[in-house]
RNA sequence: CGGAGUGUAGCUCAGCCUGGUAGAGCACUGUGUUCGGGACGCAGGGGCCGGAGGUUCGAAUCCUCUCACUCCGACCA
């Protein structure tokens, strides 16, 4: 928040000093503590060593301060509803063609995205690393991809004249650094992800953030001994990828795609369920019914994975490109679901395609050496975004899934000034301050309801005067737009997580 | 990359055809009345009309070039 940030100059933070409340005072204490002196340069912010994620400075939700207000009009760039929802909201502004800022409740929905698909990778036992966003031409030289890349692919040059990349993707850089780290056949099967910003030079971006040059993914590479191996390792990243997309709240159905001159039945795309999709997809409402995260598997046992990754693939799911009518017409006419989609996720196994051209390999348990076999595995975490916007969201504004929503709820200061109403929201959002956005602007009740509609928080914590002096709010459901009225004591557990 | 368009105030746009020194609504500042679903009055601030060159006594307006952005198509997570 801009006036903790003032500590930078040596003034204290103002609101400090007045505070009234002890909890808020203490977290003041806290994160006054995170400020650091340096003799000649005056005070300046801590920052954790984790990507790019600073301590998180308190008192920085309330709208009054807030960094970008809402638009009340579309922008005219703007065409599909979720670019013009992000830009209207506040979460984004485009810097050029397909490149956007990430202002602060954007930035929040990108990590908490980022951080459910940071456990679920972490959970079946990949390792997350940070490779940079610029990379030699060399490593490409090698394994020949930068001659057939084409014009997506931006190319750099330094001041020694040295060929550069900005990455569209990273796997000659993780194999090489494969290669330089594991030898042997004991120390596989390897799982390395991470999440980074890309760049791809689209001939046309559009769609806002769904279709940008720059754009945050997660991906996943590994690495086996045997083809069965990594079997097993894509069927543990598909049940992954299952349980992240549920836990985001959506609806992600993943598809047969084009493997490509590898063959097989081992590449999937994910693809969220929206009307404005870029594909029509074909789907068994099986899928629908499934509950991914109470799916019992072993999945250290490959029999196990292979029973669940039978029964997965057995309710029929594909793009209109590989739609096969004969296997559709065997699916229950009461379950066949036509729609359309947005891809938010790719896993895919291309075997040595990359150990071989660029002449990675281990030893075996014979002594001799072999080429691992590879999957890549992505998720476009600043696309989905976008994506989630596009199936979820009415003519008022976004409608945010609670797991990835930037607050958990904002509470509505419906009369500013007023004593009971502004303690009763103080102490609200002194109770919680991480997690909710506190609307103390001297607007009237209508902006602050058209914003917070807006905006998708998925609670409103309404707190008007009548109530306020009766020891009541009211909480409104975005989802639903239920409203029910409860003591002010019970308001924060009742919007609790479940 | 082919085709089509648009650049004027923070946002949405008018003015351009028919050259004469820049406007509206929203937003912003001050003030008063309002105050549970995007209030109203009064008073203000804010624009090298994307950039460069040209024509002209005079250019937001006409001409040339350039840059940026958008849309359709081809392409793609």
């Amino acid at each position: 928040m801009t006036r903790t940030i003032g500590a930078h100059r040596g003034a204290c933070h103002p609101a400090a000093a007045s505070c009234a409340f002890t909890l808020a005072c203490a977290l003041r204490r806290r994160v006054l503590r995170c400020q650091r002196y340096r003799p000649g340069a005056g005070w300046f912010t801590c920052w954790s060593r984790s990507f790019s994620y600073p301590l998180l400075l308190d008192d920085n939700m309330r709208l009054s301060r807030a960094f970008l207000a809402t638009l009340k009009e579309n922008p005219a760039e703007a065409q599909i509803v979720s670019h013009r929802l992000m830009l209207r909201a506040g979460l984004v502004r485009q810097t050029a063609a397909g490149i956007y800022a990430w202002l602060p409740a954007g930035l929040r929905v990108l990590r908490n995205i980022s951080q459910i698909v940071r456990e679920e990778q972490d959970a079946l036992g990949a390792q997350e690393v940070l490779m940079p966003t610029l990379q030699p031409a060399d490593l490409w030289k090698r394994s020949g991809r930068y001659d057939a890349y084409g014009p997506e692919m931006l190319r750099i040059r330094d001041r020694h004249e040295r060929d550069l990349l900005y990455g569209p993707t990273n796997e000659e850089m993780i194999t090489d650094l494969f290669s330089q780290a594991v030898k042997s056949y004991r120390e596989l099967p390897q799982v390395l992800y991470h999440i980074q910003w890309k760049f791809r030079d689209e001939v046309r971006p559009r769609f806002g953030v769904m279709r940008g040059r720059e754009f945050l993914m997660k991906d996943a590479y590994s690495f086996d001994a045997s083809y069965d191996d990594a079997v097993a390792t894509y069927r543990r990243m598909m049940l992954a990828y299952l349980r992240t997309f549920q836990r985001l709240g959506v609806k992600a159905i993943p598809m047969v795609a084009d493997t490509g001159p590898i063959g097989g039945d081992l590449s999937h795309e994910f693809l969220i369920l929206a009307p404005t999709g870029e594909s029509g997809v074909f789907f068994d409402a099986g899928f629908e019914e499934q509950d991914w995260l109470a799916e019992q598997v072993d999945t250290d046992d490959h029999a196990s994975l292979g029973r669940f990754f039978e029964r997965m693939t057995s309710f029929y799911a594909a793009t209109d490109e590989k739609h096969d009518e004969a296997a559709w017409d065997h699916v229950p006419a009461d379950r066949r679901r036509e729609g359309r989609g947005i891809e938010v996720g790719h896993i895919f196994y291309f075997g040595r395609k990359y150990t071989e051209s660029m002449g990675v390999s281990v030893t075996g348990p014979d002594g001799e050496a072999f080429h691992p076999e590879m999957g890549s595995y992505g998720i476009g975490v600043s696309r989905l975004v976008g994506a989630i916007i596009e199936a979820s969201h009415d003519d008022n504004g976004i409608i945010w899934p609670d797991e990835v929503a930037p607050y958990r709820a904002a509470i509505l200061n419906l009369k500013a000034g007023d004593a009971a109403c502004d303690s009763v929201c103080e102490a609200l959002y002194a109770s919680d301050p991480d997690n909710l956005l506190y609307d103390d602007r001297g607007e009237r009740a209508g902006v602050k309801f058209a914003d917070a509609d807006l905006m998708g928080h998925p609670w409103q914590i309404i707190v008007g005067p009548r109530g306020a002096a009766a020891g009541t709010v009211e909480l409104k459901r975005r989802s639903t737009g239920e409203r029910i009225e409860v003591p002010v004591a019970d308001a924060l557990a009742r919007i609790a997580k479940a």
